[in-house]
DNA sequence: CGGATTCTTGACCGGGATCAATACTTGTGG
DNA sequence: CCACAAGTATTGATCCCGGTCAAGAATCCG
């Protein structure tokens, strides 16, 4: 019994990334079949975390970076004084917790918003094979400056839009995500609440509502809690276009 | 006399960064005597940039990382409709490029605000340092994800903070790092505008301008034009945490 | 099925944007 | 070196978007 276990969990690890849909996403930059077969053995493990668990919070020594296999998840920051807000929303493919890499401690807390499976990155595995192929490094390098890329446009969100602008920005990105992960981009499921996602953009649960509200009006969107409709993808672009030309008057 | 340039032009390269005082903001983890040797050889040359000029634009090809020496100057991001936005000012010591990693072209313009001058550090000559001394990678790697860090710093202050707080925040970063790279810290000289003041904190011109004078008013800082002096540093931070503790309730 | 969470909608208010007029600075050419 | 133009900053008046408070409806989940 103990023995069988023991196999079992030492078959795991080698698992298939080789099938894993997400592969492409997981390592962009690693395209050599010898590079996966590395990357593969140091996947060491694969996790599950129900509704609401967290994965890592901010503050705790950084050990592993986690890829996302299924599920949606959420990156929270907290201020000194203890106010929170969503940086990110991840899904499928996304890699967690790039932050921990300076400080060696996550600077955030990673939150399942439905029942996930990551698989576990450890940063010292990662680290001696980095030494032996230096595209690991490579790709890691590429995948820190396409967050930080992400980053900025997170800052031209909150810094320029207004409520309905920002939530259109919000539905297409989504839409765009999921579409590049074999999902519908005109229907789809939304996995956090109005408040998550009020926070993500700076803006009240109510003001998300009503937004909401606005764009079914006007036959953008049809929505009926967290089932989202989109009809007409090409006037969501509109509403961020032109209030954006009107500033720059 | 062409005799002479070349060798001026040769000698240059083998700058002094080991005397330079800003090294531990440009490699704050290279620790060791021969890696500072091997950084200083790839720094191939300075580059001066007056007032107003541009050190990289968005979709350029990235070639190189830039680090400070002297001066100040401003990241812009443009959203494809044509909307500036400004993400970060510079000073010495920063590095600039990171974002151009993911696509080989960089997605930010760079303008310096006053008369600066910059180290050039080219990517391939880096890359080939990185095969001998995996430390190099090590500390770009740790840069990067520094650089994640403050974006989503920047994302809690956009995504969080009223007006009054956002220039609270500003001018206590602002001084934190003048008084880190050996400037008082509570004396200084404002090197961009209100309106790019305005643009990084996702404020109107007026806005900056009013919350200024309310300040001034409030005996937190004095201002005349462009010179700025902080009276009461614990004050802006209790602008700061008053709202945030309001909002908590 | 019942309590808790989440969502919607309404009424009101206030912070920051907008429009506008004036003052101050900086730089440039006569 | 002064004068004028262009850029920058201050301040006021007004408006509107989004926050706040509140009540009720829908949904989730044990």
């Amino acid at each position: 019994m103990t023995h069988k276990e023991t196999l079992s969990s030492r078959a795991e690890p080698l698992s298939q990334c080789g099938s894993c849909k997400f592969r492409p996403l997981c390592f962009p930059h690693s395209t050599t079949q010898a590079l996966f077969k590395q990357m593969e053995s140091i996947l060491a493990e694969r996790k599950r975390f129900s509704r609401g668990q967290t994965v890592f919070r901010a503050g705790e020594p950084f050990t592993s970076f986690y890829t996302v296999r299924t599920g949606v998840l959420k990156s929270v920051i907290t201020s000194e004084d203890g106010f929170e807000q969503i940086t990110r929303f991840h899904m499928s493919g996304d890699i967690l917790g790039l932050d921990g890499l300076y400080k060696d401690r996550y600077t955030l807390t990673a939150i399942a918003l439905e029942d996930c499976e990551l698989c576990v990155m450890p940063y010292d595995k990662l680290m001696e094979l980095a030494a032996k192929s230096p595209s690991v490094l490579i790709g890691l390098i590429k995948t820190l400056s396409n967050e930080i890329m992400r980053g900025h446009e997170t800052v031209l969100l909150l810094g320029s839009m207004h409520a309905n602008e920002r939530l259109a920005a919000f539905l297409l990105d989504l839409s765009k995500r999921l579409e590049e992960r074999g999902y519908s981009r005109t229907e789809f499921i939304l996995r956090m609440t109005r408040a998550e996602i009020g926070s993500f953009l700076g803006l009240k649960l109510e003001t998300v509502s009503r937004v909401l509200s606005k764009f079914a009006e006007m036959k953008l969107i049809e929505i009926h809690q967290k089932h989202v409709h989109i009809l007409d993808p090409e006037g969501l672009h509109t509403v961020i276009k032109e209030h954006h030309a009107a500033k720059q008057l």
